[in-house]
DNA sequence: CAGTGGCAGGCAATCGTCTGCATTGGTGGA
DNA sequence: TCCACCAATGCAGACGATTGCCTGCCACTG
C-alpha cells in the first residue's frame, strides 16, 4: 500500500546518471557544474517520479537541520501568537521550520527545552525568555549556536536582538496622560529582572521628570510577573494609597487588565475614576470595555525581524551585532480621559474603528 | 572554540566497548542484551562526556523523525494556542516535537505545508483544517501517514478525531435561551463546508424543534468564515429582519464578537436589546463587556487527546478508529438575559469570577 | 603531434546511529 | 569428551544525500 519512497538513486537511475550528478543537478547552487541538458533530464526524472529529497539524510550530511528553536514563556499569552507567526513565516520562506518551546517562566523547564533543541541540532535559537545573565547564553556561545533575543536585551549589546523602544513607548504613554492634565500618575512596573520591565520603569521615571512631575515612590508598584493577577494585586495596592492617583501607566496590557478587575471590584469605573494605559496592544484588547488605550508595536514584524537576524547569523554573516529597535506608537482608545472624568466630548470610540490590530500580512 | 560534538564512538572508546554495544547499552529497549556492569560503564562514560545522541542520524537509520506536523488555520485565532500547547506538551512527554503550519484557510498554502511536512518526514499529522473530502486525507492514507482530525470529523468515521460534541453544545445554548423566555432565537451559522459549522447548524435546528420553537429561516444566516467581520455582517443582516429576534446563538465566539460590534454600531446594547451566546469560551472572552455567555469545552485537553491518539497510531496500534467527543459546558455570563431586558436581579457578574478559563494544567 | 587546460561526470568516503549476523567463550548434558 | 547452546559483544552494512577528488574526453595551442 505505501509506495516505497523515491530516493536520489532512483532519480539518477531513471536519468541514467550517477547519483552524485543527480544531486548536483537538483541543487540550484551546484547546477552549473552539470551540463544543461543533463540537468534537465534529472529534473524531469525527479518530477516524473515525484522525488522529494530526504531532509533528514541531507541534515546528517550537511550538519544543517534547517530548523531553529524558539523559546517563549507561554503561547497562551496573546502577545506571542503574532510574533511566532512572524518567525514562522519568515523562516518558511527560507526553508526553515520553528520548534516552539514554552518555558512557563520556569528556569528548569527552560533548560530542559534548551537541551532538547540542542539534541535536535537546531541551527539557531530565538529566545524571548532569557533573564539578564542567563547561563544559556554562555552555553550557546560555547556551542557556536547563533542566538537572537526578542523583547530582551543583552546588557552589553553582545547579542543580536529585536525589541520595541520601551523607554520611548512609556514616554509616549506618560506624555499622553500628562497632556490630558494628569499629575498624579502611577506606574505598575513589570518584573525588574527582565529588560522589558526595567526599561519601562526607567522610562517612566525619566518621562515624569521630563514633564516636571514628581514620580512619587508611593505610586510605583512592582509586579512579580506580567500577569492579570499581579496587575490586580498591584492596582488594589495603589487604590489604598494616600493622596491617590488619577491615572495608571501599566507595564503591559495584562497588568492593565488587572487594573480593570481591581476597579470593578472596588465599584469604580474607567476612565471616570481612573485612566489606564497599557503597553503592547495585544490582539482583542480593543474589544474590552472601555477599549484600552495602549502603546502599540508591530508584533508580527518583531517575529519576522528576529527570524531575519537569526538567518543572517546562521548563514555566517559575522558583521557587527545588530540590535534592532522598533518604533512604538500611541493608540488612544476609551480608557484614558482627563482627570475627574470626561470633560468634553467622549474620548474615543468603541470597537469597529480602524485602529484594530491589523492581521499579519497574509 | 566550538567543542567537537561527542559521538557514540567517543563514548564507546571511553568505555572500551564497540559502538554497537554502547548503542545497545544506551537504549533502554535493548539494554538487557548487555551485561549490567558493561552497561553501567557505558552510561558513566556517556555522562562524563556529556553525550547527546544525534537525533538526525537516529532518524535516518530508524526512519522515525519523532516529529509530527500540525496544520491549523491561524495561530492568531485565540482558540488555538491552548490546543497547540496541549499537543506540544503531550508530544514532548513522548519525545516528540510539533511542526506548526498555518494555512490561513488557503487550500494552496495547505498543500504546500503538507508537502513540507512530508519532506521532513513527520511521523504523523494533526489536522484542524481539512474540509470534508479533502484530497490530503487520501494522500496521507496512501503514504501510510497516520492522521488525527481536530474539531473536524470524517463523515464516515474512518479517521480518528477529537472534537467537542457540537450538537449537544448548541442544544445547551438554545435550552439556556429558551429557559430565559426567548422564542425568537436567531442563529449565525459557521461555514457549512466544515463539520463544526454544519454540526452546530443541525444542532440548532434540532434544539429549536425540541423546544417546540419555530426555526425561522429568516433568522438563520450563514457566515462565510468564523471571523469577527463575518459576524458583524451577519448580525447586521439579522437586525433588519421583520419580526426581529431577541436572542442570537452564534456559531462561535468570533461571530459573537461580531454581534457586539453590530449592536454597538446600531446603538443597541447587550443583553438589554439582544442576548448573545457564543461557542468555544475563547481565552479573554470573559473580559469583554458584557462578559460573553458561551459554551465551553476543554481546549487544552483537545490538544492532549489528539496528540495521544496520534501517538497511538504512530506506535502501530491498529485497533478500531477512535472518535472522541469532549463534553461541552454552558457558561452563563452577562450577555444573556430574559427578553426585553433585565427582569429581576442582574444576570451575571463581571470579570474576576471563578469561571475564567483556567490555564493549562501545569 | 604532444602537451595543457578545462569541463562533465563518476567514485567513494562520510555524516552518526542502529541492527542482523557472526564470533567468542563458557556451561551443561549426553 | 564432545557438541549444542546461550549470553555477551564485535563486525559491518545499511539509511540517503553531499562533496572532495579523480578520470576521461575534447579542444586548443605551440
Amino acid at each position: 500500500m505505501a509506495d516505497p519512497p523515491v530516493t536520489l538513486k532512483d532519480v539518477a537511475a531513471r536519468a541514467r546518471v550517477h547519483p552524485a550528478t543527480a544531486s548536483r543537478a537538483l541543487n540550484p547552487e551546484t547546477r552549473l557544474l552539470v551540463r544543461e541538458d543533463t540537468a534537465q533530464r534529472v529534473l524531469d526524472a525527479a518530477a516524473e517520479l515525484g522525488y522529494r529529497p530526504n531532509t533528514v539524510a541531507r541534515s546528517l550530511r550537511t550538519r544543517r537541520s534547517h530548523s531553529v528553536g524558539v523559546l517563549i514563556p507561554d503561547l497562551n499569552n496573546p502577545l506571542f501568537p503574532p510574533i511566532v507567526r512572524g518567525i514562522e513565516d519568515r523562516l518558511a520562506a527560507a526553508g526553515y521550520v520553528a520548534l516552539i518551546g514554552n518555558t512557563d517562566g520556569d528556569a528548569e523547564r527552560e533548560r530542559m527545552l534548551f537541551e532538547q533543541m540542542r539534541a535536535r541540532h537546531v541551527d539557531g535559537l530565538v529566545l524571548a525568555t532569557v533573564h539578564l545573565g542567563d547561563p544559556l547564553l554562555a552555553e550557546s556561545a560555547r556551542a557556536d549556536l547563533p542566538v537572537v533575543l526578542m523583547n530582551r536585551l543583552a546588557h552589553d549589546y553582545s547579542l543580536p536582538s529585536v525589541s520595541v523602544d520601551n523607554e520611548r513607548g512609556i514616554r509616549m504613554a506618560v506624555a499622553h496622560l500628562a497632556g490630558l492634565g494628569h499629575t498624579r500618575i502611577a506606574h505598575i512596573a513589570g518584573p525588574q529582572e527582565v529588560s522589558t520591565g526595567l526599561a519601562r520603569y526607567r522610562g517612566f521615571i525619566a518621562a515624569m521628570e521630563a514633564h516636571g512631575l514628581a514620580a512619587d515612590p508611593e505610586l510605583i508598584v512592582t509586579a512579580k510577573s506580567f500577569s492579570i493577577d499581579e496587575g490586580l494585586r498591584c492596582a488594589q495596592l495603589l487604590l489604598t494609597r494616600d493622596g491617590g492617583c488619577t491615572a495608571v501607566a501599566a507595564g503591559n496590557d495584562m497588568l492593565a487588565i488587572g487594573c480593570y478587575a481591581a476597579l470593578d471590584e472596588a465599584g469604580l469605573s474607567c476612565p471616570e475614576d481612573l485612566s489606564v494605559i497599557g503597553f503592547n496592544d495585544m490582539p482583542f484588547i480593543d474589544r474590552l470595555r472601555p477599549p484600552l488605550s495602549t502603546i502599540r508595536f508591530p508584533h508580527y514584524q518583531v517575529g519576522t525581524e528576529a527570524a531575519q537576524l537569526l538567518l543572517e547569523r546562521i548563514a555566517g554573516h559575522t558583521g557587527p551585532v545588530k540590535v534592532l529597535f522598533l518604533a512604538p506608537e500611541l493608540v488612544v482608545r476609551g480608557s484614558t480621559a482627563p482627570p475627574g472624568g470626561i470633560a468634553g466630548a467622549p474620548p474615543a470610540a468603541g470597537p469597529g474603528r480602524a485602529d484594530q490590530a491589523s492581521g499579519p500580512a497574509r
